[in-house]
DNA sequence: AACGGCTTGTGAACGCATGCACAAAGTGAG
DNA sequence: CTCACTTTGTGCATGCGTTCACAAGCCGTT
């Protein structure tokens, strides 16, 4: 019944959306002009069906018979996930992980800029980070404020999680990816994404127990 | 129709009741002795209908009237994510995020043990890392098969993620945790898990289009 | 200009996940 | 023992996501 209004794009297909770009990028490296569905498909991992219904949301791009057009099939989702603007982030908590995600250079080449480093501790302040240097906590809000950045990214540890964010919240940020094993609450028009990196081992941990449990097929469980 | 059999626990329920791990260790830590699954429900951010539905594969675990034993739940999740026996892993690629990765005390906290870290770069064999020093890329299948090690977390550069991910299979790893920004393509038997960074901030960088595009609730785009 | 071969875009069916709402079951007071 | 109260465990309905299967549409050839 519901019909979906343009526009309107699953959030499972704006996750695959993100894979979809990195695959067309790499293609638009090695000069390929034309994809067809079955392709791209096979590359990013997933069903052809399922690539084709995604990219259905953004409109019709593609020509059948054909395929679709690689740059212009880039520039299309590009411009859904909102990425022909540069967007401002800031990272707090400059510990081992923070330091990880300052060096990751896939953020700045995907099109988000870094204004601001904060940690919690006085004595790093000045400390050289990335291409620019930690800034103290105290100067979150001024920051955050004067570039208008929309997504803050914590890495702190847990206990500071909520309080870091309720003041991201309240400078106006109204996007946060976090990786503190914590869970956020938050105003509803702010978005949070979590990272949970112990999680995520567990959830491997699960599926190694089932297999050294449940080795064979129809197994002898089938009792009465 | 389908009955599910004993055991069979949805993939959505699992990544939950690593979530519910980590608060019930909160609780115990704060000597709490009974929960209800209202009271966890919040804690854990998720509506108390699903907790109780999620906890319910695990058997009849929780008292009607009082709620659940908070030691004893802790214990019966552990025991469902194969969380009672340590798991050794190796993690291969030191750069900025192994770096930070083999930094990360919650793995080890939560019964993982990291008995190899690799790199490709001989220069960098011996160099010091966590409690342990990096070992050179030609190590790895001896590590894993003579430390029966079932997990391998990839933190390499993307080109190389597939070749690290061939040969973490044939030495015997059957979950992977792949951090670069590749898709890896495995046997039926292996499990893979992945986490993509640069993708995360893109569906955000989504949210923030979709929210300052469409701003208003019943808007002028009922156009006919 | 008509036809055969491809590939897209999508209606429809299915399956998994979520949330409601209530019966079942335990506790404690009188 | 009975009753009122609390909280679990779950049947059912709803909605979202995935997959199938095919009509619609484009291209090159004859």
């Amino acid at each position: 019944m519901s019909e979906r209004r343009p526009g309107e794009i699953p959030e499972a297909t704006v996750a695959r959306l993100a894979v979809y770009l990195r695959v067309l990028t790499g293609l638009v490296d090695a000069s390929t002009v034309t994809v067809s569905s079955e392709e791209l498909a096979a590359i990013a991992g997933v069903n052809s069906a399922k690539l084709r219904k995604d990219l259905s949301y953004l409109g019709s791009i593609g020509t059948r018979g054909v395929g679709y057009d690689v740059t212009l099939l880039r520039e299309k989702i590009a411009s859904s996930l909102g990425l022909t603007q540069r967007r401002t982030c800031v990272l707090v908590g400059i510990g081992n992980l923070g330091h990880a995600l300052a060096g990751y250079s896939g953020f700045s080449s995907r099109g988000f800029t870094f204004v601001g480093y904060f940690d919690a501790d006085p004595g790093r302040m000045g400390e050289p980070i990335a291409d620019s240097q930690i800034s103290d906590i105290s100067e979150l809000e001024s920051v955050v404020e004067s570039n208008g950045v929309s997504i803050g990214v914590i890495a702190t540890p847990a206990e500071a999680a909520q309080t870091v964010c309720d003041r991201l919240v309240d400078a106006g940020v109204t996007s946060i990816l976090n990786f503190a094993p914590s869970v956020l609450s938050v105003p509803d028009n702010v978005d949070v994404r979590k990272v949970d990196l112990a999680a995520e081992l567990q959830i491997l941990s699960f599926h190694e127990h089932r297999k050294s449990r449940g080795l064979g097929d129809g197994l002898v469980e089938s009792v009465g």
